[in-house]
DNA sequence: GTAGATATTGTACTTAAGGGCAGTGTGGTT
DNA sequence: AACCACACTGCCCTTAAGTACAATATCTAC
């Protein structure tokens, strides 16, 4: 699946191109046309700058395709509202190719691409409004060997694997578990991990 | 510059080393010493069951070199607090070898690098505007008797209990279990509903 | 009407899970 | 020194979970 180069300019589709491999990018200018016929999960570069784009076809594009919004003129607070509106990743649209191939091998994982400064500037003024009010009060009462044995729980992992991944006998890891069903509550790891879900 | 493995657990080690090149990976156990030989810019994946890594050595790492948060249970409101102190990037310890790889590729670019669904959770849109994965495709394959047993399940439910409850005998509960350990390809309950999940 | 999917259950077996009891060792607190 | 939380382990036991090998019954589709 080729990624799709959205932009009226020729000068930015060429370097594009040049970041990525001229072979796999196809360059489209049509915004109305493309948000109909777009592939599940396409990958699609942005050019802010084409007309139409932001009226009602932005979000039917991101519905379908993985969006990369490219601003010839980045500002975090513009960065933000695209993102809010389903870009999978917002950059320069004059990144340099390493950032560029960065960027879109990033997205193409399935992951969302963000500037450096942005993600500061999300952490620091919307952060405070996040209700992680200590819902992780369980973290306290749990030691640090317990915790290990939890993540590994996550994993679906078996008593064996586990002693195995932690260097200790099976034994030891079901003591470990006793101890965290009488903290919680419960009666099986089953039950565990729906009380930590 | 070798790429440091801030953690006690070698297991956790290995993986990372396997997947980023035995060569070029550093492991220590210490934070406190770490915390002043640490070079400028050097990259640094911290395990964040680590003691003593929270209390004041975090800031101190993050001022000299890029640290990339591993978590071995991720949480949003977790990750949002080690970015808040100065974290590049924030991920699950047992990520794959690719997308460990992508991290610290992105990371070494001096990008940041967060999950997609945390910065969704930052952009304020809590996912809703991302196109989902077909989260409940399984439905479809699942048949009416099954999806009660996944139900009863979710409940944190033995077999016998499970059996009382849609009155069959628990053999046939068994059945019914297998027939979606297959369907899925998991090996017991617990690996059936992290892959629910 | 025969084939296939679904639902149901039985017997018997192996393995995993969980706990009881008992013990060792380490590190920090009072 | 005494205490305590934590980590670790062994032996033994019970019960739960999961499977192999069958078998019967219903319902829908071709």
């Amino acid at each position: 699946m080729p990624i799709l180069l959205l932009t009226l300019s020729e000068a930015l589709a060429d370097s594009w191109r040049t970041a990525l491999g001229r072979a796999h990018c196809w360059r489209v200018a049509d915004v109305a046309t493309l948000a109909d016929s777009l592939q599940d999960g396409q990958l699609v570069l942005a050019d802010l700058v084409l007309p139409g784009i932001e009226a009602a076809n932005w979000p039917a594009l991101c519905r379908q395709g993985r969006v990369i919004a490219m601003s010839s003129d980045p500002d975090n607070g513009e960065g933000l509202r695209w993102l809010q509106q389903g870009a999978a990743g917002y950059a320069h649209a004059y990144s340099t190719a390493d950032l560029l191939q960065q960027i879109v091998s990033t997205v193409k994982t399935g992951s969302s691409w963000v500037g450096r400064d942005l993600l500061a500037l999300l952490c620091g003024q919307l952060g405070s409004k996040l209700p992680d009010s200590g819902q992780e009060a369980w973290r306290s009462q749990v030691t640090a060997r317990e915790a290990e044995v939890i993540a590994a729980l996550k994993r679906g992992m078996a008593n064996k694997e586990i002693a195995r991944e932690l260097d200790i006998a099976e034994r030891t890891v079901k003591a470990h578990l006793s101890s965290l069903f009488h903290k919680f509550g419960v009666d099986d790891r089953l039950q565990l991990l729906l009380k930590l879900a």
